[in-house]
DNA sequence: GACATTATACCGACCAGTCGGTATACATCT
DNA sequence: AGATGTATACCGACTGGTCGGTATAATGTC
């Protein structure tokens, strides 16, 4: 994927927002200066306050920035292709597992890493990450509804609550890839995921009492 | 229980490392200042640099304290009382669940807090954290071992993985919960948890396949 | 030449950490 | 008992450096 093209952009603003992903998903975002923003990116700091007026606003650009990039990256993901809209569910699962290469910071996700540390001192930012995680959760919780109608499965959740879960696992896994330095840990956690849906769509009928 | 006999400690450093939980868990280690946390002890600055050599070393002994006190705080909690090991774990998650309540910063993890943001930065308080939730993780992973051992359950997992993923979900839903300033979507991903929890350990035979 | 963009120099606030010093408790020696 | 030594606990002014942000000049680009 080319992301210059998804928009229009000053090269600097890009060349900002590029960085700023990395830095922060390594440091966290008060740890993250913007001078040193402005070094990864290769530009003058008169440029980093010309495209953002203050250093949260680089925070809520990036998390907008980085729901643009993730949003056309899932969209562009094979597994959409299956009929059964479980096999999406299941495919998008196999899918944030496989991933999970590379080093932690890699895998990581911006929004999760940002909203820990903001959510009470910067209210824009929390916002920002809020929509960015749920404008993702509401892309599955369509095939997860899906799901639920064909295999007609009903009992005591709902399509959001399930795909909101999922995020709770990965944003979870994600803190403990990070503790261990591992991203072993943080598969064997999406494993349980994927094995609690399996377990939930399964015809009861048609269980193995092995 | 009174925080102050589990260990003698000067009053100042306690008084430090309480503050520190409450701070750190609102705003996050690095947005933290020392010359903040001195206020909030009622404190002056030189003592807080008599008890802890630098910042950092700060952040370790709040994740080793906090390990204390939740280690004493679980420890004392009602759900060891069945005789299931089963019931036991369930207890766990609906005691998680039961302790969701007021401010976000008051339900919150201290350790999974902090790692997310130092996990790069600061190997000795990456160290401390990841300590502080396997020790965690561990008391229940005794459990679930039993349980897995009374109730015929060996099906592709391990019991420490399965103790690890109840803290993916938990701190996941944390980070969620911070999002959305809410906690009711924490207390929903742990429902999902206990549901597939009791999914994996249902015997097949007994499933009713109404 | 008008306008958006980029570069450089700089500022004031703030922050982690230092330093000199006081207070208290408890030994040990006389 | 009193004097002396010593370790711990605590205090608050100070410092060197960093950080977010500003001012202004220089560039491109149409």
């Amino acid at each position: 994927m080319d992301t210059a093209t998804l928009h229009p952009m000053a090269a600097a603003r890009r060349k900002l927002l590029e960085a700023a992903l990395s830095v922060i998903r390594s440091k966290g975002f008060e740890a993250t200066t913007v001078d040193e923003l402005c070094a990864v990116a290769g530009v003058a700091k008169g440029s980093f306050f010309h495209h953002f007026k203050t250093k949260q606003a680089l925070g809520v650009a990036a998390a907008e920035y980085w729901s643009e990039l993730t949003g056309a990256f899932f969209a562009a993901a094979p597994y959409h292709r299956h009929d059964d809209p479980l096999d999406r569910v299941l495919g998008y699962i196999d899918f944030r597992k496989a991933i999970l290469t590379g080093k932690v910071p890699e895998f990581t996700c911006l929004v999760g890493t940002m909203v820990q540390e903001v959510y009470e001192t910067c209210p824009e930012i929390r916002a920002a990450c809020d929509a960015s995680i749920s404008a993702h959760a509401a892309k599955l919780e369509a095939d997860i509804a899906e799901a639920m109608e064909r295999h007609a499965v009903h009992a005591g959740f709902t399509a959001e609550g399930l795909a909101l879960h999922t995020q709770a696992v990965l944003q979870g896994a994600f803190i403990l890839a990070k503790a261990k330095g591992d991203a072993g840990v943080a598969a064997a956690s999406v494993d349980h995921l994927r094995r609690y849906i399996t377990l939930l769509f399964q015809p009861p009928k048609e269980r193995n009492p092995s």
